[in-house]
RNA sequence: GCGCUCGUAGCUCAGCUGGAUAGAGCACUGGUUUGCGGUACCAGCGGUCACACGUUCGAAUCGUGUCGGGCGCACCA
């Protein structure tokens, strides 16, 4: 709609403009302030500039008016416009808000490691980038939603070292195992514990020189307990790396950066300082073990050797200091680093009792994401986290998460779209009927509720290409709410006008309905109201 | 100390390619259709958009600085 707008002006007046959509209905469904720009080179006033282009745009089958005020251009679309437009999308509603974009995306994200379950932090992270997946897919991008599986290093040695210290107090029932600085603990020891039991033997947890077998074995457990608890939240993968495959590449991937990399101090180091990092980093240790960095060299060239046009990756915004070695290194590589894009994810801290809940992987205090989703569910977790812009500290309290009643948004749209079925299924008129109903002389309110539905296109386009998913939320709100009034303020059921009342809900539950399963939400067509407990 | 980032209503947050009177939810106060689900709707209360300067016809939005919060500054991931 705001293209087909935005084109037409384009070819009338010679020039892109900023287009936007006024607050007060008054001023029309788009305006531009285009005559206070041109002011200073054609030396008139913004409001005589205004009223001769209002005035040269005539007769144009979109627009209703054309209208110059105080130097803004407002344009209201007609009614034919609109009227048509809905009922494509009523006929195509499968394509409705659709792209036809060709540019081929990877998107890496989550990538936790395989050390424990997922918490509460990923679960935003895995939230905001199965949103723009999903966005992605429906703008018609060519995406692949990838996690990198760190299953490789320390953290895996520490994983299997941390379930025989589990396993020696546990079910040895040893009286006094000494634990180093550093383990993992947590619940999901247990199962790990028992499972590596079963598998081998009690035998394997006094035995240090099995550990990485353990540790082996029980990275693709834990890989399942997040695979599975990922899909409780209806967030999908396409494709998983491993790490630890990816080091048969080593040498032709060390060739590659050529003397970008040198020894020193017999390590290897990269030259990542000249990329604007703080010094050089350390790649490979002089015990000849590789660091974290070396993981993700191999894997951005296995990633720019597989060509996409474009590369997403989505951190913990702890993280960030990261980006210039990363980017150093592609550019080493032979590729553009600037095809690559972090989008952080900001920390997500917890109230709990309004006191700060401090959460350790290491102290195992950890609230995990499946916990939350077993409470309040997944489209509400979803909902919550793809509400907020990904990259500001969000904090919010346990006991509001909670919360199953209309201060949660996501109840107030699915009632939105539950009302619409309902006073469909009361209809006295047949489908029919409102399938051929035109949806002219509606009136104001009507016209301005229909024209809020069919703008979701822009707003999918605009939440995806700005990376803020929180646009789309957002809007279903405000669309909620229109409705809402509209139904208080407007009879249907027995009206005049039932058909193109009705079919005007069409539109509305149309664009609830595919916003929020572009959130990886079902509407709902019923509301089941909560028992109190 | 250096770098990144954030600072909008009592709380949680939108708004930020500069544009017409700064928004929502929660909380608080008061209302609502002889009718489609009151899980709704309306109104009131509440703001020096952290502060200062600058750019501009115009700044919450852009720039610089100050103050304050978070994060990073590993051969940990």
């Amino acid at each position: 709609m705001k293209q087909r707008v935005s084109a037409l002006l384009r070819e009338k007046l010679g020039r892109d403009l900023v287009l936007e959509k006024p607050r007060d209905r008054s001023h029309g469904h788009f305006a531009t302030p285009i005559a206070f720009s041109l002011a200073k080179e054609l030396r008139k006033s913004p409001v005589m500039i205004a009223e001769e282009l209002a005035t040269s745009f005539g007769e144009v089958e979109e627009f209703a008016s054309v209208e110059a005020v105080k130097g803004y251009l407002n344009f209201r679309l007609s009614e034919k416009f609109l009227a048509e437009y809905a009922s494509w999308a009523l006929d195509n509603p499968s394509d409705f808000a659709k792209g036809d974009n060709k540019e081929k995306i990877l998107l890496e994200f989550v990538s936790a490691n395989p050390t424990g379950p997922l918490h509460i932090g990923h679960a935003r992270g895995a939230v905001y980038g199965d949103t723009l997946y999903r966005l992605a897919k429906h703008l018609g991008y060519d995406i692949t939603a990838e996690y990198y599986v760190n299953d490789a290093g320390n953290q895996i040695d520490l994983l299997g070292l941390s379930i025989q210290l589990y396993a020696r107090e546990n079910i040895l029932q040893e009286e006094s195992v000494e634990y180093p600085e550093s383990y993992y603990r947590g619940e999901y020891l247990d199962a790990l514990a028992k499972g590596a039991q079963e598998h081998f033997g009690i035998e394997i947890f006094n035995d240090t020189t099995r550990q990485k077998e353990l540790a082996m074995w029980a990275k693709d457990k834990v890989m399942e307990i997040i695979v599975e608890s990922l899909s409780n939240t209806k967030i999908h993968f396409d494709t998983f790396v491993n790490e630890s495959e990816l080091y048969s590449d080593w040498d032709r991937v060390m060739a590659k950066m050529g003397n970008n990399v040198y020894e020193a101090e017999g390590k290897l180091f990269i030259r990542s300082e000249s990329k604007g990092d703080d010094h050089d980093r350390v790649v490979v240790r002089d015990d000849n073990r590789p660091t974290y960095l070396a993981g993700d060299i191999v894997y951005h060239n296995q990633k720019f050797e597989r060509g996409y046009d474009h590369y997403i990756n989505i951190w913990g915004a702890d993280h960030h200091g990261y980006i210039p070695r990363v980017k150093a290194a592609i550019d080493f590589l032979g590729y553009d680093s600037n095809k690559l894009e972090v989008l952080l994810a900001q920390m997500v801290s917890l109230l709990k009792d309004a006191e700060p809940y401090k959460m350790s992987k290491r102290a195992g205090n950890v609230i995990l994401m499946s916990d939350i989703v077993d409470e309040i569910g997944s489209d509400a977790l979803r909902f919550i986290f793809a509400s907020k812009k990904s990259d500001t500290a969000l904090e919010f309290d346990l006991a509001e998460f909670k919360k199953q009643d209309s201060s949660n948004p996501i109840f107030y749209i699915q009632y939105a779209h539950a009302r619409i079925q309902t006073l469909l299924s009361k209809a006295t008129v047949s489908q029919e009927d409102i399938k051929e109903a035109s949806l002219k002389d509606l009136g104001e309110n009507a016209d301005t509720l229909l024209f809020h539905a069919l703008l979701l296109p822009e707003i999918v386009e605009d939440a995806f290409v700005s990376r803020q998913v929180q646009k789309l939320p957002e809007y279903l709100k405000t669309l909620a709410a229109a409705l809402h009034k509209f139904y208080y303020d407007v009879r249907m059921i027995g009206s005049e006008d039932e058909a193109k009342l009705l079919k005007l809900l069409l539109v509305v539950a149309l664009s609830i309905k595919t916003g929020l399963s572009l959130m990886g939400i079902d509407a709902q067509d019923r509301m089941v109201k909560e028992e109190d407990a």
